[in-house]
DNA sequence: GTCAAACATTTTGTATACAGGAATGTTGAT
DNA sequence: ATCAACATTCCTGTATACAAAATGTTTGAC
């Protein structure tokens, strides 16, 4: 039934920090995890160790464990990359993709421009996920699909974020129209460079955002 | 001086694991691993952790950790995402690399001249090595530079054997010049290009080398 | 009053002890 | 002889105990 401890207290954890229940540069003291899980120390220092593979944690020796969320600088690296992968996926894609994959592509995409004339960002965010996962799946390239998956999920709380900007969701469907475009006329680079573009603006956008919002230090 | 006891024997296992100490699917004992060590099995543990994570390890829930080296499927797939990865360093740097960089990129390039002439492999290889990271460090992005030199790092004992094959180092060579020429240009796309190429052709050296070696099945 | 040193406290890192599940071997029946 | 059920043993996962290091506090000296 249930996996190991640890892993549950890992995937708790993770939530709490992605949720930012945690701030910052928060101190995560083992004992106190421990009991707030009702476990001994050990699964909560896996978790732990794990976490700190997952760049969410960091930890100084003989000091303890720090939440570390990314600062702007690493975010603006993190929606760099993203493009980077999304647009090696798409450029696999173009070659590999299945007929079914392209339906499913476009149903997603008819999905999404539903929700964008309901005005439902909640509703497109998630088929959004879809529409990018199938690009994913469909590079044939099991380790590419995984890195991907690991970097969409890290940016998921801020991907959120940008789709309030007025007139994104419509901007984001035309992009995705030319995405699937590219693919089906299984143009490789265009295909990259389309999803390069449609990332890049979301990493954008959120640097607009974010600039806005804070008047806090970084 | 010495870090975590955890960490050393991270490092040992894995380079035992890269070496090919440890056949494929290959247990690995926790208590074994510690008397092997001289350490009790919370340390082991926390390393084998870890490789989890690095995908040298599976483990099995309340069944063990065994070794996982690549199959030739993960082993084209490693390849292809190490081009991908290259690639968008190259795109990063073209716009990004320095002067000084890229002098030393050059330096780094006559040195690996001088190994072909030399007939010496360890030393192209060592050279060689030299000139992708500062690639990956150009790119200006020091998430993407982690990721390359992760893959980079995991594929070291399969790049090397593809050297042996006639006249590729004079090929390598060829294409490190060409990849030179479209950073000093500021070549974006000559650059991911020319770096995307350079990497999938030691995949397939390699594939090509391993099918010609392997008699033995998958 | 301030600085420093020693001590106490807290917390990480490691070792060991304990519990439950999986695999293997044995025994009995057909 | 083969198969199945059971028992034993081994190993993982978790808890606890111990050691060392770092931080904070108190006390004493200047």
């Amino acid at each position: 039934m249930d996996q190991k401890l640890a892993d549950t207290i890992l995937n708790e954890l993770e939530e709490l920090i992605l949720d930012g229940t945690f701030e910052n540069g928060e101190r995560l003291d083992e004992v106190t995890l421990a009991k707030r899980f009702g476990v001994s120390r050990t699964p909560v220092r896996e978790a732990l160790q794990k976490l700190v593979l997952a760049g969410l944690v960091e930890q100084q020796p003989r000091r303890g464990a720090f939440v570390r969320q990314p600062g702007p600088v690493e975010l603006i690296e993190m929606f760099e990359v993203m493009a980077e992968l999304e647009a090696s996926c798409a450029r696999f894609a173009a070659s590999r993709i299945s007929d079914e994959a392209l339906d499913e592509l476009r149903a997603a995409n008819q999905r999404c421009q539903a929700a964008v004339e309901a005005n439902d960002a909640d509703r497109y965010y998630e088929e959004n996920e879809v529409f990018h996962k199938i690009i994913y799946r469909q590079s044939g390239n099991g380790l590419l699909e995984q890195e991907a998956l690991r970097l969409h999920r890290r940016l998921k709380p801020f991907r959120r974020v940008q789709l309030r900007l007025r007139g994104r969701m419509r901007q984001s469907m035309a992009e995705h129209l030319e995405i699937v475009e590219a693919l089906t006329r299984a143009d490789a680079n265009a295909a990259a460079e389309a999803l390069r573009a449609h990332v890049a603006v979301q990493g954008e956008k959120f640097h607009h955002l974010a600039a806005t919002f804070k008047t806090s230090a970084a």
